[in-house]
DNA sequence: CATGAATGAGTGTTCATTCAT
DNA sequence: TATGAATGAACACTCATTCAT
């Protein structure tokens, strides 16, 4: 059945055209009319592959956590513990330009999750499921000895959380002042104290010493 | 004599409604017919007191600025360094019923300043204006020996503000996790890791000086 | 009763205020927060002194209407036949500021009278009058010899209407083309031909030496 | 293949309407809603066609004069001089329903281009274009010999348009005292007299001649 | 008398949605 | 399948009008 496989393609490529338009103009800024343009066909195409507008969004965010997610299978195999932590954490940092129009995006669906949570069809999903591996790869770090066993995994995870979406907060809104290089900087710096915790004065010196040199 | 009504008075009436509304609508959810509706007066009413919608959306955000500043005012008279910072921090959380409607309105406010940034007003006022005062108080937190000084100022201040909208944000996208008490205990051990870091042991003092060094 | 004389004289002072916002902005282009910025006033002002706003534009009609004829009577006193006819002719062309203000204002008027002539007050009762007027010192100068008497006054005075208010018409579209010395000598010319038509040559060549004197 | 329709055909009935709309309520008196109303559809169909209501305006005006220059064009071919001038002065009077229609419709234009010069599309363009044909028939009659050729072509047209517009606004606002067949009259015998100027009494001759050279 | 606060109907305009082709 | 014509409700905004002071 080829004409499946079409449809599904098709059905990315307008995704796609949704994300940049609702990056661009906001989440209702953004008309079927704008995301038509965008897209390069008709406003009634959408109609077609979607139900309608509030279908074309949800969608737009379901595509966006999935291919999300995907990124995270892809990254962290191979990885356990501080070594899949330190990749997980960077990867959910705006740290270039196509993180830059995920996070965007996903900054006005949350804005819209706040108000009303029981419209939005997975109602804050990303975050929950971010925390949840963040607490399992603590926990593993722990085990391996690289994180202090003596706090919790879900505060720490919290806290990396809060920070990560603060961050990316705050390098939307002023990226003058928190730039990309210096995001990096410090959610590094942040995962050596919870390793230098950990291991003590001789191990944090190099593992800091060798992701000076990773980049 | 017309009718004497307390002009100011009545304004700053009219945009604390015009918070509930953003908070519970959104930005662009927000019409000028819903606001009224919330205040209890009729449309044309808001024409009388703003030149349009925008002037609307504007002054509630200056209005919602000057009031947290003048909280910020009161509550960090008679105080300096960490039990400054400490409060400063905690009051710039959702912590309260007062400050949750703040925070989800000023959200909303952040979403759209992401996008359009010369649109709107006071671009992010708060978050500059805030990291100044954040850091300015680990100054004096530094020089009075509560915080390791070897640790740059302006890197805690950016941990700092960061965790605090990190929080915000997810206590209003998921409260039954990132619950108020919860939300208090992670900042205050925060600040608390900041005071043993200059007080505590040799291998936390040393790591983190290696740190300022790397950089 | 001196009250009743400021009511009237402020009215009028109203009035005149009316006539620059109309001439400015057009008839439905003039609001009542505009003409009360005009004269000065409170738009609550305007309420006292009239009914509504309808009822402020028929005054402002009555009111220059009554000028118009008011100047008619002070100028045609002592003239009759041609030499009033003249006089009266170049009295209703916008040949200076005030003129030109009252023409502007009255044309607005008449392009509403055309649409609702039963909503208008006194029906287009500019014309009327001034072509009454016309035939009448039509008749006498016919009676006195300056005007060929074989052809109808009426139709005569039909004609001299037209180009008054057709050249009234083309002033104010096209200033640069039809200027006033242009319009004045026009119609001069006009009166000319019917004078010597009547007269023959000799006749026709003073009077028009006089008249080139006469400016 | 979507709906197929005449775009071209379908925006000059709509603007057919427009012309309705304005000649009976007015230039600013038509609102959009109205404008629907009188063509059958929707408010949204306008926004199809037109940008937005004062490309409305502009295109019913347009559409306007390039009826009327079309009318012109079928009017005039063959014909010259006087009798050329007849045909071009009759037909820009408001004989009959239609013309009636257009100069109504167009005299609000007009009213409107007197304040506002700058916001008009093409401000007066009919007055401009109807004066320099009128001159170049003078001219042509002239060399023919139909009219004397001492007095200035361009005088003469500026008489005749004014006659023409002045009738016109005239015969809307009392039809009952000038009559289509009045007008028609009256135009009619103005045109004779410039003929028999030319062809007839040494006196009027003369008299013309001496006002030519007063100037 | 005079003010200007308050009303609410009406405006132009935008836009999600439907549907005949 | 894809189009774009058509709809009509909802929007921000203007304004004549009323009325308590």
């Amino acid at each position: 059945m080829p004409k499946t496989v079409d449809h599904e393609v098709r059905r990315e490529e307008l995704l796609e055209a949704v994300w940049r338009v609702v990056a661009r103009d906001g989440l209702e800024g953004a008309t079927i009319r704008g995301m038509a343009q965008e897209t390069g066909w008709s406003v009634g195409v959408l109609a077609h592959y979607f139900k309608d507008k509030d279908d074309i969004l949800v969608s737009a965010v379901d595509l966006a956590l999935q291919r999300i997610e995907a990124r995270w299978e892809s990254q962290l195999s191979g990885l356990r513990g501080l070594s899949a932590l330190r990749s997980l954490v960077l990867d959910n940092l705006p740290l270039d330009a196509e993180r830059e129009l995920e996070t965007k995006f996903l900054m006005n669906y949350w804005s819209r999750a706040i108000r009303d949570r029981e419209r939005v069809p997975r109602p804050a999903r990303r975050g929950p499921e971010l925390i949840d591996r963040l607490i399992e790869l603590i926990r593993e770090a722990q085990q391996d000895g690289e994180i202090d066993a003596g706090r919790s995994p879900e505060d720490i995870a919290e806290m990396l959380l809060g920070l990560i979406d603060g961050f990316s907060l705050h390098s939307l809104l002023d990226p003058g002042r928190l730039t990309r290089e210096r995001q990096a900087r410090l959610i590094e710096a942040e995962l050596d104290r919870l390793t230098c915790e950990a291991n003590g004065v001789a191990a944090g010196r190099d593992v800091s010493t060798q992701r000076v040199r990773r980049h």
